[in-house]
DNA sequence: TTGACAAACGGAGATGTCTCCGCTTAAATA
DNA sequence: TATTTAAGCGGAGACATCTCCGTTTGTCAA
């Protein structure tokens, strides 16, 4: 099942539906030439000869765009998960949340850009919360769920810290921002980022 | 000792002193009428009486003007933490992490907008990432010392995480996207925060 | 005091996001 | 097919960030 449709409640006019194929292709050309982060709003719609204000009425802004372009692929990324979390449903749920990061941490490297775009804060103001964006909140569920099993698996050392807080402090780490320092300036690489998060987020006893 | 002092290497021309105050000045009267998201840059050039040019040439961004105008209380929640980890030098310190950072989340409380300001990725494109900003850096370099004296000061049951790592996903979750997050759609009191954080990422064995 | 010059000024304008609104047109209805 | 109407169009323009560059001015050395 697909949890990243959009799908629109009355089906668009066939014009309308015409300029959002048009805008695809054309952010798309684009976005390929010159990179998701140097092309703008406007050089789109050039490109997909429409106004601007036809651009915005299809996608508020840069990040819907994106998430749209990137739709089939992170359906894949789901459906990939899923079929791994029923492949491994007897693996101990460490090993299962291990391999959750692992699957988005590829997926991360391989659509960086889009993804990036994705959760690019649109405007400096009017930014919604992350927890707007459906792919996040998918994916925190998962981790809620499997730090839950966690939890509930080891003897209780301790007050069992808010498995919805901590699967938040996950997602922060994972987000453009965090994953991107780690890469670039603290010069990690993917597979060590995965290692330092279950250090830090499955302290083993 | 201030350590976010920006001393200009050589003094300012007469006119360029003045304009800078002109300029804190407006800064400071529009953010406290309008609050700081609300206002522009162009505003404040405007409030100050110069051409944007000249704001542009003394700041060369919003959230610079943020770090001038919320220097000297930083300088004193440093100050404080200073004092602070001198005085409780023989807690635990796991207990210093935690004054720590109640020191910090109640600095963020009271001067929330400005220190948002500070945050702001400026414009869109060009962001500088975190590791230049100096509050930051300042604060992480506690924490890893923390962490490290922490991970020393227990048995040693596993590999230690890495506590440089380790910091930086602490800073992201009290980073303002992060915590505000918490604050605003999940809902939680600052204690609350403090709390869980605590419990993320200093689980007691 | 004066002349030279680096520093500073300021505003026009490039570029970007995003909205508003009068005109156009696809498509449901009679 | 003709009529109606809401969806869609597109561009002007409001506003924002930030730069460029010709002009002005403070400062220092002579």
């Amino acid at each position: 099942m697909s949890k990243t449709d959009i799908t629109p409640v009355r089906t668009e006019r066939r014009d309308a539906a015409e300029n959002r194929q048009r805008i695809l292709k054309a952010a798309h050309k684009l976005f390929e030439e010159f990179g998701v982060e140097n092309v703008s709003m406007n050089q789109i719609a050039t490109e997909a000869e429409i106004g601007p204000g036809t651009l915005y009425r299809r996608f508020r802004n840069k990040s819907e765009l994106c998430q749209e372009l990137i739709k089939d692929h992170l359906d894949l990324l789901f459906d990939g998960i899923e079929t791994y979390m029923n492949e491994n449903r007897d693996e101990p749920p460490r090993e299962r949340l291990k391999g959750l990061l692992r699957l988005f941490i590829r997926f991360r490297e391989m659509k960086a850009q889009l993804l990036s775009g994705v959760e690019e804060s649109a405007s400096p103001a009017r930014k919604r919360p992350l927890s707007q964006n459906p792919v996040y909140n998918e994916l925190h569920k998962l981790f809620v769920e499997l730090l839950d099993e966690i939890a509930a698996s080891e003897p209780s050392r301790s007050p069992a810290p808010n498995s919805v807080f901590k699967a938040d402090v996950l997602m922060m780490a994972l987000l453009r921002d965090s994953y991107h320092f780690q890469r670039d300036v603290r010069g990690y690489a993917p597979e060590m980022i995965l290692e330092q998060l279950i250090l830090t987020f499955l302290p083993e006893e």
